[in-house]
DNA sequence: TCTGGGGTCCTAGGACCC
DNA sequence: TCTGGGGTCCTAGGACCC
């Protein structure tokens, strides 16, 4: 018997998330990223989009496109609160998600949808709900496997939902470029296209034929992506709590520089915000990484590893600044950032139980939810959502 | 006026140990 | 003299995703 996975992903969220708090957005073309020289953009709104305004762009470059499109600066914090009512109110279907990112999920449906006549009336209702109650659009894929239940989600936005079953797979998945393909990015896919697979079809011809030249072109990839166009890829929602692997920061410097004061600075203050990403979180690292991105775009970076974990800023700083110092004196930057590694919970049985219980999102009172300062983290809930969840599988 | 910032995972070589 | 085989950890680099 197979599973029935929804995956559910919000359409243009931080856009969305913008024009809730201010409805005189709506409609605009808007976008949201940083609005510097360097900046690109975030998040496109859908009227920001008609211009050929998309995400990654570089910000000027959608000034040019549309010349009275609106700039909202990221704010995280906030964007993250409103992910946790999302989840929150997906939480009510199914208690078991899989978060995959600040804006979306995957959810076992099988248990909610044993008695449903007509499914797809209930995950319009559902759709629909999280519009009313929440404020916020997404588009809905639904499948036997995560893997088909994402390609589904992403075939009709916004608004959209999608079935798709092991039989649809030739005429749905097949036709659909290479590139489309979760895993499979912008090096991967020309050399695909080298080899004449430009279609998910296509490389799903060549894995019948045992391709020798896949299979080590894909390495350990080459089965995944075999159960994937085969359908028969993973079905299994993962409802570990999320816990980090690192916690970094890194930012990209108005104009390339090599000066030492100014370098020197940065990477003070961006050890001081991993150190208190890392207090926040409770952990502590083994590994300080020191990342430097040249002006040809090409990343360097260089770690060192110690036996007593830290968290604390100054810690960080000296180590990180060594980095720079024994490996990057002079040359020419134009981002630089810290990284702590190798994670480990100080005293692993603290955490988080306070604020958190959704154990009723009909009477999580909403504003209160906004004010409340509950922003902190997106991290903290899930770790409660997953405990819950597990708790109740047993 | 070229190209952000947060991450995860994989590979591959060398050190080191048994 | 012409050289094992595992396993694990550390480090650097790169692909990819949202």
């Amino acid at each position: 018997m197979s599973k029935i996975i929804m995956h559910i992903d919000l359409n243009a969220f931080f856009a969305t998330a913008e024009e809730l708090r201010d409805p005189s957005l709506v409609g605009k073309p808007l976008i949201v990223g940083q609005s510097g020289r360097r900046g690109v953009v975030s998040t496109a709104s859908y009227a920001a989009r008609k211009y050929g305004i998309h995400s990654a762009m570089p910000t000027y470059q959608a000034v040019q496109l549309c010349p009275n499109v609106i700039i909202k600066p990221v704010d995280f914090d906030y964007y993250e609160m409103l992910s946790v009512s999302f989840f929150a109110y997906i939480r009510t279907f199914s208690r078991i998600i899989e978060v995959a990112s600040i804006d979306e999920c995957f959810v076992d449906m099988s248990e909610a949808l044993k008695d449903v006549q007509d499914p797809r009336q209930y995950f319009l209702d559902l759709q629909n709900g999280l519009l009313k109650q929440i404020g916020l659009k997404c588009s809905i894929g639904v499948a036997p496997t995560k893997f088909l239940a994402k390609m589904a989600s992403d075939m009709k936005k916004p608004m959209g939902l999608t079935f798709v079953h092991k039989r649809d797979i030739p005429s749905l998945i097949y036709p659909l470029p290479i590139e489309s393909f979760y895993g499979i990015g912008k090096r991967t896919s020309p050399a695909l296209k080298e080899m004449g697979i430009n279609t998910i079809g296509d490389l799903a011809l060549r894995i019948k034929k045992s391709d020798p030249a896949l299979v080590s072109m894909f390495g350990k990839f080459y089965n995944e992506v075999k159960l994937c166009v085969e359908g028969q890829s993973s079905d299994f929602v993962d409802p570990t709590p999320f816990d980090p692997k690192s916690i970094g920061h890194s930012e990209t410097f108005i104009n390339d520089t090599n000066d030492f004061e100014e370098i020197r600075s940065r990477i003070e203050e961006l050890s001081s915000e991993v150190a208190s990403g890392a207090k926040r979180d409770g952990k502590m690292g083994k590994t300080v990484q020191l990342v430097v991105k040249d002006t040809s775009f090409h990343t360097h970076d260089k770690s060192v590893s110690f036996r007593d974990p830290i968290n604390e800023k100054g810690d960080i700083y000296t180590k990180a600044l060594a980095l720079y110092e024994a490996n990057f004196m002079g040359m020419m930057i134009r981002l630089v950032g810290v990284t702590l590694q190798n994670l480990i919970d100080p005293n692993n049985s603290d955490i988080q139980m306070s604020l958190w219980n959704y154990e009723n999102y009909e009477e999580m009172d909403k504003t209160k939810l906004l004010v409340n300062n509950l922003n902190r983290k997106l991290k903290k809930p899930m770790l409660i959502l997953g405990s819950e969840v597990k708790k109740k599988q047993k």
